[in-house]
DNA sequence: CTAATAGTGTCTTTAAGACAATATCGT
DNA sequence: ACGATATTGTCTTAAAGACACTATTAG
């Protein structure tokens, strides 16, 4: 800070200025957050004695409001004027799932001028990973309908263009939504484009299916956040019971990147990541599996 | 969008709840952007023939009104309720550099309560990176005083901690900022911690020298985020004129990443993001090197 | 010639990919 | 024994690190 008796180009000291100062001016934009929660579940398999599938998973509100009455909303709110917007996300996360302890990150916030046909909303979403398994709660302590959606998320088109000074690479992106009894979908297009050596990234919604506000967006940003993530940090065991089991843990990893892995590899990669313990899984109908630990006392930053 | 005859719980209509609405029921907070905008510079070297020495460099702005009077922050600005927040960080952006195609990415948005002495203030910050060559206005077309500072950027304590129910890294980082008039510091605190699997990251002002507000951990933040992505992206060529050498290239990833490379493997490893040119440096007192460009064509995402 | 940087060749080390082979359970 | 998954071994391929060697300029 400034010496308590210097003054401004106005002739004003500190301590005059903050008295004078008046914060009410002109009009201000409101302030949510958004929460994108995820968890992964255990699909039961038909099948014989296959290994449960799994799936990644979205908790999402129907809305009992306008606007996009009925539609299905991320869970979120307001950031009050004497809360950090931290703490306005854990808040909301804490009253959707009533547990304390959860992973959680700031990915993006949003601050188009219509993305609220309301009034001016500016948001910043959050990310949450949590181990279903602690989840005992049917999430959602207000009256609205709460419910988690399985999430697909596939590359429908790309392709590239050339422009005046560089190239454009277009992609279309195709998240699908399912609970038990709802199935929403979106597409996004993310332009990237390159002039001369600057390059400039674009990302606007095509379509959205039951899908409020400009969520799918969120979705898309969050699925490509966590995606990137999970390669270079150790991010996806917040998703994973404390005890698990080396295939289970590849089959998460396959779920979230979208594509299959080598077991030999994966365990190699793996490696200095758990721990292993004294534990196996039982009545599995097969070979036991020996359960794992995450091993905190990896180093952090590679 | 829900069908237009459709009634809330409330029992109104879209249109008629639009009308109701009133955006204006409780405070909100004051939103601004802050820029973070780098360049790389060409040291001129006292010695013999040398190569020139690059340097990263930050724009700031002098204060010259209360809070934090005389100190150093970064430029910035209140976004309008008519205006998107990246428009908003555009404009900040032009009004500073004069330029209109520049790299801007955002970083992450601040909001703890009291970051701003005023009022309540939340600060989405962005990264801005120019090539220098094209900066021919010194910055600044408001009366504030503007100038480049040099980074610097060292971990200068790190350990770790057992706790209750797992462990803690603690790390503390310096940055340090000269012009050619003042120098600038600060010690930031990153704090890691792992329960059971759950992890935390918690980032804190140990010190701050004149610079203003929370602006070093935008800063620190920044340069986390720059050293990241430079392995991963292409992001270092927005730093780079049109033409360039692979040593120059090298000598810009160096002092982004703090560390020094081998030529051999650094020379694979761009291989396929530049495209050589017919020209050549000249008059340099030793061995010209060959001129090269970005490789626009080349796979955005690997 | 020398100082300085540019650029290449190649051997070693490490990590990733591919795939076969072996192990162990419930029925 | 069979179906299913678990786990390891090893050969191949690709990338990164290390370092020596050659090339080209101004003075």
């Amino acid at each position: 800070m400034s010496p308590k008796n210097a003054v401004d180009r106005n002739g004003l000291t500190e301590q005059k200025f903050l008295e004078v100062y008046d914060a009410g001016t002109f009009e201000h934009p409101s302030v949510t957050v958004d929460m994108l929660i995820f968890t992964v579940l255990n699909r039961a398999q038909d099948n014989y004695r296959k290994l449960p599938d799994k799936s990644l998973q979205l908790l999402l509100i129907k809305r009992g409001e306008h606007p996009f009455l009925g539609q299905w909303a991320l869970p979120g709110g307001f950031v009050a004027v004497s809360e950090s917007i931290e703490a306005a996300a854990r808040r909301e996360l804490y009253s959707e799932t009533n547990i304390d302890n959860i992973y959680m990150e700031q990915l993006y916030t949003w601050g188009d001028v219509n993305r609220d046909p309301r009034t001016r909303v500016i948001s910043c979403s959050y990310m949450a990973l949590v181990d279903r398994s602690t989840l005992n709660v049917q999430a959602g302590d207000d009256a609205d309908e709460a419910a988690w959606f399985e999430v697909g998320y596939e590359v429908i088109e790309e392709f590239r263009r050339e422009t005046a000074d560089g190239s454009e690479l277009e992609r279309l992106l195709r998240i699908s939504l399912s609970s038990e009894t709802d199935s929403l979908s979106g597409t996004v297009r993310i332009l990237e484009s390159v002039q001369g050596h600057v390059r400039q990234l674009k990302r606007e919604i095509v379509e959205s299916n039951g899908i409020a506000f400009d969520h799918v967006l969120m979705i898309q940003y969050a699925i490509e956040r966590l995606r990137g993530k999970v390669e270079y940090t150790d991010i996806i065991f917040n998703l994973m019971p404390p005890l698990f089991t080396l295939s289970e843990l590849q089959r998460v990893y396959e779920i979230i990147l979208g594509k299959e892995l080598l077991a030999a590899a994966f365990r190699r990669k793996i490696a200095d990541a758990v721990t292993e313990t004294e534990e196996f899984t039982k009545d599995a109908g097969h070979r036991p599996s020996k359960l794992y630990r995450y091993n905190q006392l990896r180093n952090f930053m590679p």
